[in-house]
DNA sequence: CGCCGACGTGAACGGTGGTTAACATCCCGG
DNA sequence: CCGGGATGTTAACCACCGTTCACGTCGGCG
């Protein structure tokens, strides 16, 4: 899709700013060791300068990260939006787009993935309320889209096997590498479609 | 399976002592909130003690989470091993029991698997090295199986659909309890049995 | 009874790490 | 050319937290 990993969190993917590299350095390193067990002079190091100079870009630490989770939330929502009326009206051909959206994007922004669900509650109260809102609008374009292959589940049931499709698709992080890129989209995309219309 | 959540700790279920209730408490603090925000205080309190109170029973707070993350993946491989020599000689049975098996755990533990997999970071080489090699080792059990299965799919090919049925099973602690715990096994079951055999 | 080990407490110590302050550098617009 | 804003640097500050220490209590056992 895009030429650099985890590139989801650029604005305009042009010539990234300083700002931008701080955000994708830590991304990386969130995703590796936690956020809370990197320091500021780590993030700094890695785009070559020292921790302090992070607060010329960015009011906190807890704002980086704040910003990070919610660019993620809003992108995913718009990438659902999107793809989903791009589809058309058959609801298995919308479930495809999503599965091909959610697969897309896991194997380009494996850190994203990781540090999203694993750093949300280092967030303020305020923060997480906010990045939970756009993941569960999130959720609920898969739960429609479900609901219409599934006339007969109710929305918990749906809701749960959303929360498991996310589950397989976001495995990528936990089987780094070994096999092809698009071997490993084709392997997904067919189980979670597989388990999605089980 | 067992009565109270995350029992898998307990090495005697009987009468749980003061240091099993501090490993559980402090399983469910790391579940919420990450290892590295939780404070010895914090784990203490959920006991009824002071925070050094705990250095009576834990060489520190990192041996704490160790123990913890053996326990698990021993447990876990012991399981796996047990069931699937109970399941005989057919792959499609030894999967079916795998399934089960990872199902039960998932749902009887959930704050288990958030920890294995969120605070694997924060051991010392040493302690993440050792689980890392139980966690391997109970890959390779689904491997085996999901090989015998696949006859012309690739090891890696086999280790990355365990990931992902790893990752639609562990779903569990993200769709907390609107389903009762029998349909949620059901419902697990279906899409990873059906996901595997895709 | 009297000792001893298990268990717990409050106080103190020390390192880590986020944040700020004070001071340079560089570049661009007037 | 000069001034100011953007960007960095080093040093210092301060809060938090894991850990240790000195002390207290209590229950069992010789």
């Amino acid at each position: 899709m895009t030429a650099e990993p985890d590139s989801a969190l650029h604005t305009d993917a042009a010539r990234p700013s300083r700002r931008e590299q701080i955000l994708q350095a830590a991304a990386r390193l969130f995703a590796e060791r936690g956020s809370r067990s990197v320091g500021v002079d780590d993030v700094g190091a890695a785009v070559g300068v020292t921790g302090p100079a992070i607060y010329r870009h960015f009011a906190s630490k807890d704002a980086m990260l704040a910003e990070m989770l919610l660019r993620i939330s809003e992108r995913l929502l718009a990438g659902a939006d999107q793809v989903v009326a791009d589809a058309g009206e058959d609801p298995a051909a919308q479930l495809a787009a999503l599965v091909a959206f959610q697969v897309d994007f896991a194997l380009d922004n494996p850190a994203l993935i990781t540090v999203q669900d694993r750093d949300l509650g280092a967030l303020s109260d305020d923060d997480a309320r906010q990045v939970r809102r756009l993941q569960r609008r999130y959720v609920e374009r898969w739960v429609a889209v479900l609901a219409a292959l599934h006339p007969q589940a109710s929305t918990a049931d749906c809701r749960a096997r959303a929360h498991a499709l996310f589950g397989l698709i976001n495995s990528t992080p936990h089987s780094a590498g070994r096999l092809s890129r698009s071997a490993m989209a084709a392997l997904l995309t067919a189980m979670a479609t597989t388990a999605a219309t089980a």
